[in-house]
DNA sequence: TTGTATGCGTTATCAC
DNA sequence: GTGATAACGCATACAA
């Protein structure tokens, strides 16, 4: 069934159909009802592809991952998608698994397709450069948490070193004189700016960082788990342990009860990002929370905002991140936080 | 720019070019060759959408899931993307929030956007029967994990019977005398078999199951939490708590370590599911693994074969799960399952 | 094996 | 405000 027939069914032409239906153009009242009760009657649902052919507008878009596993990505997918469908617009969502030819491969192939954007978080810094850059070209691209070096494209995530410096902040004021880290050697933004941050920000509040108590892994459960067992090896353990990631810390707080290590006792640990679990181990973790809905909104908004612009200046938006202080670095309260 | 540049620049004819790049169709090697080149000289990127309408095949699947948020129903997504991307088709993401009226607007958007298949993971057992049915009508339709009370369609799942089969059998291995139960109060298939086998197993097992002690949520951490708490004020504890998900054990896990309940020795604790977390805990949980890779593999093929097979008859495949016994039943070992 | 011509279902451009 | 009609880019029936 096509709107042929609704048009026949109701008396009108096909363009009056198509105007009645999609809403644009103008229609009088009572040929608007007898298009809407033909197409009711008859249970017409519209042709969304033939739409997209010819009016170039697919309603949808398209978001590259590069790990569906990850609780932090799956927290922001599920944002997004919220934001996507207040807005109705479809997601299309493709899984790059760290790989950059997956990657390219997906941005082509989603492009193929033509969404109307394109919301990538990139899997490498430098080698995701080309294709990124390849589809900005033909559709407004958006980076979301990850932003690819020296590319002039719009990104939407938070201000690392801000986070970074709550974190030390947080640790000074604990008294804490000596600390670890546990990153990701993924050439990636945020894992750069983490690391740099954290050695930058402690070394000005006097906190010491031995070479052999930096940990470069993935974000990963596991990561952190062996990272652990590695820092257990190499002598006396510093007062505070930082992760660039909750999953790591969630690794790492499995190891120290398997090594009996009381948490915060014997070691403070802070975790990144603020998904659900953080809340939910035991100690529950202090982390920075990343505002993933505003992320969400805006990466949307960006897009929404350079399909209409003639010339659109790139946007950088770094928001920010908020400490939250669970009892992996303090003594349990009777009452904490439980949001 | 259309297979049209193409057929320009290559020196042959549009249909050429169509039958080239496609594969479909008999093209002599030198013009192939021809196509190609010109193709790659020109960034060429063939058009989904009108190949799509011409050819009514968009090569692409819709999903929905009741809950992005779910562990379980991350990793069910990921491996239905991986055999999706296996297959050359786009996965269609929608989110039905628990909420049917949001299922049916999803599933005739998916609809409308002339998806090849859907696979659905309906939220209530009554409730989606309709926009479910409807959706069958106009495209092949599998359900997965979840199935709908009396309708005709396709579903790939477990034998939800046989895993609380597994689980009974190894509390009654242990000397369980009683137990207590935390399922779902919503109206869907496994909820409800999950509840019914298990006690039904357990009566035939000489498992004393009190009343008071069958508890009814959501699967959510926070009620498996809340629901510990209420056992623990119904007075002595039962032996062993059966949980008819991971999320809701790992909120019980939870409550039993603030409550000082010591676990495997003053309560037995068993999931569902096994998410990764549940490997991740402390201690770590006993479960039922759910084969979520067949599951996938196996939605996507029936998708396929309905799709070609004149007169589909219903398929319906409930795969085996494997118990998985970890430190929440038993004494902890010095080297245990890791995977 | 290749080219020509038509149509997929909708929206945009015109006249009226 | 409405209708006739062309066009979106491609796949395919048919002719050659």
């Amino acid at each position: 069934m096509t709107i042929k027939t609704v048009a026949e069914h109701a008396g009108v032409s096909t363009a009056t159909v198509s105007r009645a239906l999609s809403g644009t153009g103008i229609v009088s009242p009572e040929l608007r009802r007898a298009v809407t009760t033909a197409a009711e009657k008859l249970g017409y649902s519209g042709n969304t592809v033939a739409s997209a052919l010819r009016s170039s507008r697919t309603n949808a878009v398209g978001m590259v991952i590069p790990e569906i596993a990850n609780p932090f990505m799956t927290d922001l997918v599920q944002e997004v998608e919220e934001v996507l469908h207040l807005n109705g617009i479809q997601l299309l969502l493709c899984n790059s698994r760290q790989d950059p030819s997956r990657e390219r491969d997906a941005l082509t192939s989603l492009i193929a397709r033509r969404v109307d954007g394109l919301i990538v978080c990139p899997v490498d810094a430098t080698s995701s450069f080309a294709a990124v850059q390849a589809a900005s070209r033909s559709v407004p691209v958006v980076q979301v948490d990850q932003r690819i070096d020296g590319l002039d494209a719009d990104w939407v995530g938070i201000n690392d070193e801000t986070a970074m410096r709550l974190i030390v902040d947080h640790l000074s004021s604990l008294g804490v004189s000596s600390a670890a880290f546990i990153g990701s050697k993924e050439n990636d933004s945020s894992s750069r700016i983490r690391l740099d941050s954290f050695l930058a920000y402690a070394t000005s509040a006097g906190i010491e960082v031995a070479k052999e108590h930096i940990f470069l892994g993935r974000y990963s459960v596991v990561c952190g788990r062996e990272s652990l067992k590695q820092l257990i090896d190499s002598g006396p353990l510093p007062d505070a342990l930082v992760c660039a990631a909750d999953v790591i810390a969630v690794g790492a707080l499995q190891a120290c009860h398997s090594e009996k290590i009381s948490v915060p006792k014997d070691l403070i640990i802070t975790g990144f990002d603020d998904i659900e679990f953080a809340n939910l181990c035991t100690p529950r973790l202090t982390t920075v929370r990343q505002p993933l809905k505003a992320i969400a909104k805006h990466a949307v908004d960006i897009l929404r905002a350079s399909q209409t612009e003639q010339d659109h200046a790139s946007v950088q938006l770094a928001l920010s991140p908020t400490l939250v202080v669970r009892e992996s670095s303090k003594a349990a309260d009777i009452e904490g936080d439980t949001a």
